[in-house]
DNA sequence: TTACTCATGTAACTCGTTACATGATTCA
DNA sequence: TGAATCATGTAACGAGTTACATGAGTAA
């Protein structure tokens, strides 16, 4: 359900036409929570039909824009505040180390290696992502580079981890 | 398509039913890669149609023991060296955080100070799980450590990251 | 004989992906 | 006027969840 979750949070922002939103998806959420133009656009006319958004203007080319209503608002807060995050997600890469042994162990190593340069390069982009930002001191600044140091944090994390786990295959 | 190849990595261990694989889904994949009896029967019946598993016996209450093809070894082997692992995974936990800003300062450093404590919570489990285990030297036991040590040190990296975080907002 | 565990299958629904379809506006 | 961008919508399919349905074997 996070995905009407995510579209509200943004709308409380600022009003934003679904292509609006398709831009902020592919950009700042691109790693947290990826979403496609097609579940967008359903999800926006569901969000309306619940009285949660409405659309507060038209523009050209049948432009809609979104705004949030107050019981938009209301559930976005229960969310945040009400409901428990899902701490586990499914991970790929976690799920290939456990069938590691099917591997001659030099292979297994190369998919540990591999993994700390993905790491490596990943923790690169954010750093280049937070230099390029100029951040203000507003709340969408803080939380923003909040939510950067994680990536920065994960990334380093599992590149020691991918160097560690290497070392331990004889 | 992991959960075929979650399926394809548990049968190259043993041969098993759908109902022992359940049972390893629920425990040791339960973090990693959860799956429901449902999803599990259906995808076993369409790996057999595609000949990568087959039904080697069959045993009281139409128990179906599956076991691992040469065809299905080949493609568990394709998928752990040909196929880059899915590195982003959709985090409800980081979503929050870029909506943090529609709540009061002190409802936002609530939320971080109980994901702390779901983070020492998270590790001090995986610690209990570590020292129940008997490890001998085999190939599952390196990796299921490797593994095991990746929860570790994802649980620590998160908990430093929240304490850190609740101290940015004043 | 009753409760428990073992064991499988399927229907209905939601969420997510890919692809197709359409057209208005803007700018070089 | 032609290409790029803005803008929306929908169909088909695959993946994942919840719930329902059924029955055989086992052990108290």
């Amino acid at each position: 359900m996070s995905l009407r979750h995510a579209l509200l949070g943004l709308l409380s922002e600022r009003p934003a036409s679904g292509y609006d939103l398709l831009k902020r998806f592919d950009t700042s959420l691109a790693n947290v929570w990826p979403a496609t133009q097609s579940q967008i656009y359903t999800e926006l006319t569901r969000l309306a039909g619940a009285g949660l958004i409405t659309v507060a203007a038209e523009g050209p080319r049948g432009r809609k824009e979104y705004a949030l209503t107050d019981a938009g608002m209301s559930e976005l807060r229960h969310w945040l505040t009400e409901t428990k995050p899902q701490l586990s997600t499914r991970s790929d890469v976690l799920l290939r180390v456990f069938f590691l042994g099917v591997l001659e162990p030099g292979q297994a190593r190369t998919y540990l290696t591999e993994l700390t340069t993905l790491s490596e390069e990943g923790h690169r982009e954010l750093r280049r992502l937070t230099d390029a930002i100029d951040w203000g001191d507003d709340a969408l600044s803080l939380y923003g580079r909040i939510a950067l140091e994680y990536g920065l944090r994960f990334n380093a994390m599992r590149r020691e981890w991918a160097e560690w786990a290497a070392e331990q295959i004889t």
